[in-house]
DNA sequence: TATGAATGAGGATTCATTCAT
DNA sequence: TATGAATGAATCCTCATTCAT
């Protein structure tokens, strides 16, 4: 039996639903917190009726849960496939790592879940355990590894890695953070690419051993640019 | 007018009630959200009436703006006086300026606020720009002083301080974030200690001009503790 | 225009539809009240979807009402053929007519209208009205007959038959709504027979003239049985 | 200390609070049956505010709880006060414990809830059984101490009492049922009186022992009254 | 005819806010 | 001041009904 061209849009439609209701809602949840987002809104946003929701999320709890879940997922699959393939210094591995966050997750709304994840956690503990476990842990394992290896090879200094890993992270969830808070406060908006430049370059230098040869991230310039003084 | 005694215990209870109502309200805020908070709760870990509120604050609205306001202004006063007073290296105003926040914003409750300006930055986008101006824009000035100062000196590299000042900062917010959001996660709860004192070494190297003596925070040891590889 | 033979036995499935529907809607019907009964489960049970009911029944009211109307017209027909044809005393007519209701009514799962009728009385009025004149007062002309016909031959003692009548289909109509509400609550259930056997001794013998000759049903029996006595 | 008089009028009120909403409930829930009554309706008939109903009770399922509960606790212990206290015939006792019926629960709003727990049982199997057992198995078993009375002192025939106790409360339940449902739709109303004066004529001569002297209950007329034929 | 996705009015429940005491 | 009972608007969720296929 063959379908018509008509029921496929109609079957692809029904397939499509589901992430298109999530996505409504991750932009919702990420705006406004998931107490204040009002599943009309998710609805009208997804453009559909609020009933149609329920078709396929029993309650606003378990959208929330597929939300999150559905963020994850693609996140910690993509990353785990960088480090292995890896060849060359600590430094590279951590740029290339760092270039990869911000393209499959940094830049796009996938990293508004760290908000999310952050403003709800004390709602949901488990499901932060969850992100914590599955996102946050396994995240600091693939830096940690390029980390450990900058220190056997000699490239870094030996400085507690755990420690050194949460401050190469933290500003990448700063980054991603600020884009769903105050970053519309900021006239002159934040740019991410030179502000990734510039997180690598000085944490690359602080770990740096002494004697090695300095590091540089493509894009940082020495000298104050015009129109960046407060 | 004289006031017995016993009146006056009783009026420095009245003046005090505000703030028993704020610090009662930051807890909730910071632990669920604005949203998700209820006033009975507030009230009742107050030790109070739902009523009584509303002696105090108009709406919900007002009560959390009055949260934020109070929790800022002493944070902010401190802060100013600390840079005028210093004599010495742009890193050792560094240090000690964290040291600072540590001790009076890091550790405290305040901290909290962080994470709660981020979750209601867009339900609250006028606090926002609030928080934005006389926190976060005053904060990045001191620093931005400090870092200026240091490259004018020689002491650091000359890099787009702006930058490295957000990189200079992230880790600190993050830090103040973590405690409220996942730190309940970790089994091994974070040292916030050691982990300033990394940062500031790791920061501090990495803007260091070539040639420069390597700077190094007191407690950062140079090798893996045990237990500390995951 | 010929039908094959598959075109007769879809056709007799499609007349037979209807039935299956109101059969399924019945039964949950009796079980849940009117209001409670979601479409869903109704077509569920009768193994279609949800829209196929509305081919058959406009709205949810509608399928109320053939419920009610399909379970009644046989009862009401099946009853009224009884009375005529009988010779012999109003006590042996008495019996028959119990013992038919017995078999048409009682104990097929019309005997649930009864509960549901009572219960939806107040949110049916019309159908509450249709019920009471279509079946309650037939069924009381039914047996209103007999009883008069008795008290006419001396056969029983002169009472008002109105009330001889409702005294009489009491406990029949009990025993229906036994079945559908506390019989499950009760470990020895009961049983119909023996119910219904000590029901048409203690009437007949109740309404017996003095002087006649006691009556007696089939099975009942004069001792307590063991286990009997609670 | 003492209360002023508005304190202990608004005292009272608060406690009489429950039983204002359990009544209006109870009026509601008979007359359209659980599911179908909202509890706006409830909270209006009751003269509150449909939140008010959330101070007192924590949803409608507790509510419905509180109405069969409250309804019955006074059924059942004014019922068992009563037989013990007995001298007299079999009959008269049994006559009594009818008459005691109609006054404190048939003609009562309190009957309402023979009906509720019909319709409801299958709803909510816990509260039916809690029914069966508080209500019917111990109404039950008043009349069961008097049948059995009778047959031992040779006022009653020897049938099976479990049985015949049936027999005598049908007739109880269903004019409790009666009035709550088909009543209306009669344009002569039952005589509750005459019913319950027939039932006990009937059924007290419908189980003498043969030769015993004719039972008759007061307002019992044994022609047919004008008016009274259909 | 049959399906089941989609709709949206309706009802249970929550909670900020008011106000009589 | 302080209380907490009362309110009703707002929100989650259900389900009878529609309709494209």
């Amino acid at each position: 039996m063959t379908l018509s061209r008509s029921d496929r849009r109609w079957a692809r439609r029904k397939e499509a639903r589901p992430a298109e209701l999530t996505a409504a809602a991750l932009e919702l949840f990420v705006e406004r917190g998931y107490s204040a987002t009002r599943l009309d809104d998710v609805a009208a946003r997804a453009g559909v009726s609020k009933g149609t929701l329920y078709l396929y999320f029993s309650s606003k709890e378990e959208l929330f849960k597929a939300v999150v879940r559905e963020g994850l997922l693609p996140v910690i699959e993509r990353g785990e496939r960088l480090s292995e393939e890896h060849t060359g210094s600590a430094g590279d591995l951590i740029r290339r790592l760092i270039r990869n966050w911000w393209e499959s997750v940094g830049r796009t709304p996938l990293a508004g879940i760290a908000k999310l994840m952050i403003s709800e956690s004390g709602n949901f503990p488990e499901i932060a355990q969850f992100y914590y476990q599955e996102v946050l842990t396994r995240g600091h394992r693939l830096m940690d590894a390029a980390v450990r290896r900058g220190m056997e090879s000699g490239e870094f200094r030996r400085l507690d890695p755990d420690f050194a890993v949460r401050l190469l992270v933290a500003p990448l969830v700063m980054l991603s953070i600020w884009r769903f808070s105050f970053d519309f406060c900021d006239s002159r908006r934040l740019d991410p690419q030179q502000y990734l430049d510039h997180h690598i370059d000085i944490f690359l230098n602080g770990l740096r051993a002494e004697g090695g040869k300095p590091a540089r991230a493509g894009n940082v310039v020495s000298i104050n640019r015009k129109g960046k003084n407060k």
